[in-house]
DNA sequence: CAAGCAAAATACGCAGTGCTTACATTGCCC
DNA sequence: GGGCAATGTAAGCACTGCGTATTTTGCTTG
């Protein structure tokens, strides 16, 4: 009853040690290696299949396509952004900007530290969104979260007055904005690319949040 | 022999009505519109070739590679980018918080009016950026203009006042998250595409452009 | 221990692409 | 009008990728 289980990743083994450990998590782990390692988005099956000293026909039998796969990668990569997100409050303040500008700073990270999946799970269409289960899930979690704290930011006067949904989705707009420029190269810092892009970041959208913060009248 | 002009598509004779139009500008144009139309931003030459009703071989008389097409668009879309956003500022008033709302609008209206262009310049990677003269003078010449408005309307007490180029960047990210995140499907909003996502993006815009400019304490 | 069965290997067919080479044509200029 | 260079054609090479049909392997279970 050793039965060699061998559980790539967690998982651990939910009773089938298979032929040759558990594929189908190894594809999707290996095919995030070879995006980031490569940098496109367009992961090629076989490439992975290739990586994994396995054949070429191997992960049609795990996923039905290429599509599939994809979508399964993007569903990891949406939940750890989400948990990332998520984590990065645990420990905050309740102070809603400062929540604010902490999901802020944990998206830009996520972003950076994981360029290639950042941009697979924004782009649409190498994937199929619909026929994920848990992608909108997430989404809607984080969405929801920004929500909730933009909402709260107004309550406390940290944030315009105005219409709740249109301000929130500026401000996810400009977040995400920030992160998809850096990604995209877009920044005009060419050779600065380490740490400092991170700092930039950070900087710029605390300008803008603190900008946006109307001055107490009567702090007393 | 009445020489069977045929010029393929538009561009009559601009006084050369080569072998079989003038080609190298029909590419383009063709190229263009294959990947409006398939959303792909990804264009084949060979696809190009096809529906320009000529042999496969052709194009490459006047590309000496794909990405060298690909950059050729880039760099026309680039400056249709340029000319639509220095247009809109034209006949706008001389207040630089109106110049700079007018400055979005039309960077908007570009980007959804042509959203797989705007996908293809922002990218970096389909094209060479480093071998083109002409984008990095249209990207600059955009950039410069924000930076001047954005200069004025902080001395003009439009903007909170702070570190320019930084507040620049941010406003410029707000910018680009928002109408990438239209283009990208990200809006909540699946099925009111048409005028309606116009409407959105520029009632955010505006909404967080006016939350910026700090309460005049005494406009008397 | 002998089915039975799922996972993986092998091998193939098919499509599409980038780009090159050899050849045909056309227009322009002297 | 002849010659030359610019254009375009036809054919093909080398490659990559997706998905499938068929066979082999080895665990699991009766």
């Amino acid at each position: 009853m050793p039965s060699a289980e061998r559980p790539t990743r967690a998982t651990p083994p939910p009773r089938r040690p298979y032929h040759h450990g558990n594929l189908r998590q190894a594809l999707v782990d290996m095919a995030v290696r070879v995006a980031e390692e490569t940098g496109k988005d367009h992961i090629s099956v076989r490439e992975v299949a290739r990586r994994l000293g396995v054949s070429s026909g191997a992960p049609f039998r795990h996923f039905p396509d290429r599509v599939a796969l994809m979508t399964a990668v993007a569903e990891e990569a949406t939940e750890r952004l989400r948990l990332q997100v998520e984590r990065a409050l645990l420990d905050a303040p309740p102070d809603a900007m400062l929540r604010l500008k902490r999901m802020g700073v944990a998206f830009i990270d996520w972003a950076l530290m994981h360029p290639t999946q950042f941009r697979l799970v924004s782009s649409r269409g190498l994937f199929d969104y619909a026929a994920s289960a848990r992608m909108p899930v997430h989404f809607d979690a984080v969405r929801g979260l920004t929500l909730t704290l933009v909402a709260q930011a107004q309550a406390a006067g940290q944030l315009p007055a105005g219409p709740l949904h249109e301000l929130a989705l500026a401000l996810r707009a400009f977040a995400y904005g920030l992160v998809r420029m850096a990604v995209d190269g877009q920044l005009p810092q060419w050779d600065v690319p380490p740490e400092q892009t991170r700092e930039t970041l950070i900087r710029a959208m605390t300008q803008l949040l603190d900008g946006l913060n109307p001055p107490r009248p009567d702090p007393s």
